[in-house]
Order: structure tokens, then C-alpha cells, then sequence
DNA sequence: AAAAAAAACCACTAAAAACCACTTTTTCCC
DNA sequence: GGGAAAAAGTGGTTTTTAGTGGTTTTTTTT
């Protein structure tokens, strides 16, 4: 199973494509023969989410059988599921991000990548940075979390 | 079975057409041969709801079922049947979509299609957009939807 | 029967996707 | 440490396909 790791700077061009940097590419193939999805992330950080296809099939059936009579699990369907952009690299190991999704996560032409384990996230540079100076406001931990020993 | 998923921006024309994408066609035309229903969405979103034919008709009788001397149930019970409209696309690919349901769901110029698993969402471009800003009040999430991890 | 509206058909324009070539950076070997 | 070769990243061009708009025919209504 994939396990991505660490950040990436690149460049989205005038197309909205960017280039995956090597090392993740490599990664990707092994993975999934280089067919991801792309979606939205569903909090409040508005970035998108890159999923290998074999892990997005995991992830979209629970997402799909949630109780849609509910509020919160309706948005989390229409961000999840409405934003869902399967795609291949391209020839030059390059994705087109959608517009819509371009939009959705501020994506100019400066882009971080992050490895998160199962999956990748893609921000805006600008953004990203701003996060990481944001101040951890204490918010309550979930008990496994109040566990861990780093 | 269908699965549709990512947003799409669209455009009616003057005349209520509306072109279907050519992706989401080809699912249509594999799921139902192109035969669907299309009918108001019932919770507090004014959108519009497509279902391929047979998805609708899994979903029909479970609407004409409930306990109607609910007035949950009832409200549920006309909105969805009282506004279905079955239709076909035309030769180009398009729908044409009634008035009556065009301005339930305040259906101008511009348009979003989303993709949502067995469904599509029909909203208007300015209503999808103003709905993806609102603030997630913290609404009560179920708890298939605590346990996910995404 | 005529006129108007709706539906089906056809043609043109625009955008997206695939392809190709060049430049820059990195790595390996001398 | 320098140079060469290979790989990675970038940008542009071409071709195909999708979207848009107009026209004609058929049906319905007055």
C-alpha cells in the first residue's frame, strides 16, 4: 500500500496543468498505474485531496451509504462526491486540475504537495504557509490522540 | 450500476436546453439508455434532482409508501412525486427542462451539474456557490460519518 | 385551416486533449 | 571539480471532440 510522504513546491502553468514531482510519480505508478481521483477536502481547509484509485474505492461506498437525511453527512456527499475528478497523468506525467476545483482550493501558479500517508494533498503555496502559522488553537483530542507518545 | 461523480458547469439556453457533458451523457446512455427523471430535491436546497430511470424506480415506491398522515411525509410525498418529469435527451445530447421546475430551483443561465453516486444535482451556479461558502454549522453528524477517515 | 409552439435535425465555432519539441536541472563518471 | 548525458519540467502546436445556435418540420391549438 502507498504511503506518501513528505512536501513538494511546484508550479501549476497557464493551463492548469502541473507536473507530479518525480519521487510521488514513481509512487503513483506502483500504486495505481498513475489513475488517481482528485476531490475536494471536506473541512474547513480548503484544499483538494489526491487519491490513488484503489484507496478512493475504499473511501467512496462509506461515503455514498451515509445517512443523507442528515444535514452535516449531505455536505460531506456534495463536497466529497460533487468535487470527484478521476484522471490519468499525462504522457508527461502531468495532471489538468478542473477549473472548478482550481477555484474551489485558491490554486494559482504556486502549489504545495503533501504526502498524508494513504493520500496527497495539494494546496496553494500562499495558503499552506498561512495554515502553518495559524496558531493551534487547543481544541478538544479525540482519546487515541491524548495517548500517542511522538 | 451508475455512479457519477465531479461538478460540471453548464449553460441553458434561451430555449431551457441544456447540454448534457459528454462524460455524464455516457453514463446516462449506459445506466438507462438515456431515459431519466428528473424532479425537486426535497430538503431545504432548491436544486433539482436527476435520477436515471431505474434508480427512480427503486426510489418511487419507497416515496409512495410512507405513512402520509405525517406531515414530514407528506410534504416529501409531493414534492418529489408532484414534480417528476420523465424525459429522454434529444438527439444532441440535451434536456429541456420544464418551467415549472426551471423556476423551483431558480434556474437561470448558468448552471451546476454534481454528480452524487446513484443521482446528479441540478443547481443554479450562483445558489451552488453561495451553498459551498456557507459556514458547516456544526451540525449533528451521525456516527458512520465520526468513525470515517478519510 | 392557419398560425404558433415545440421538437428534431444539421452545421459551425470554440475548447479541450493529445502530441511533440525544447530548456533546465540533476546525477554520474571521468 | 568539471563535463556530459539523461531525466525532469515547461511550453507550444495540432487535431479531435464537445457545445452552441440556427433552421426546418411536425404537431397542436385556436
Amino acid at each position: 500500500m502507498s504511503n506518501f510522504l513528505g512536501s513538494h513546491a511546484i508550479n501549476m502553468d497557464a493551463k492548469g496543468r502541473l507536473a507530479i514531482p518525480a519521487r510521488v510519480r514513481e509512487e503513483l505508478a506502483q500504486a495505481c498505474g498513475g489513475r488517481i481521483v482528485l476531490t475536494a477536502n471536506a473541512d474547513e481547509e480548503r484544499c483538494l485531496l489526491v487519491y490513488p484509485e484503489p484507496e478512493w474505492e475504499i473511501l467512496r461506498p462509506k461515503v455514498e451509504a451515509l445517512p443523507n437525511m442528515n444535514k452535516a453527512a449531505r455536505r460531506l456527499q456534495r463536497l466529497i462526491l460533487g468535487n470527484a475528478a478521476p484522471m490519468e497523468l499525462d504522457g508527461a506525467g502531468r495532471i489538468l486540475v478542473p477549473p472548478t476545483l482550481r477555484s474551489y482550493a485558491h490554486l494559482e501558479k504556486k502549489l504545495m504537495l503533501i504526502g498524508q500517508g494513504k493520500k496527497l494533498e495539494l494546496w496553494s503555496e500562499e495558503r499552506w504557509f498561512a495554515w502553518l502559522d495559524e496558531s493551534s488553537d487547543d481544541d478538544e483530542m479525540p482519546p487515541e490522540m491524548e495517548a500517542l507518545s511522538l
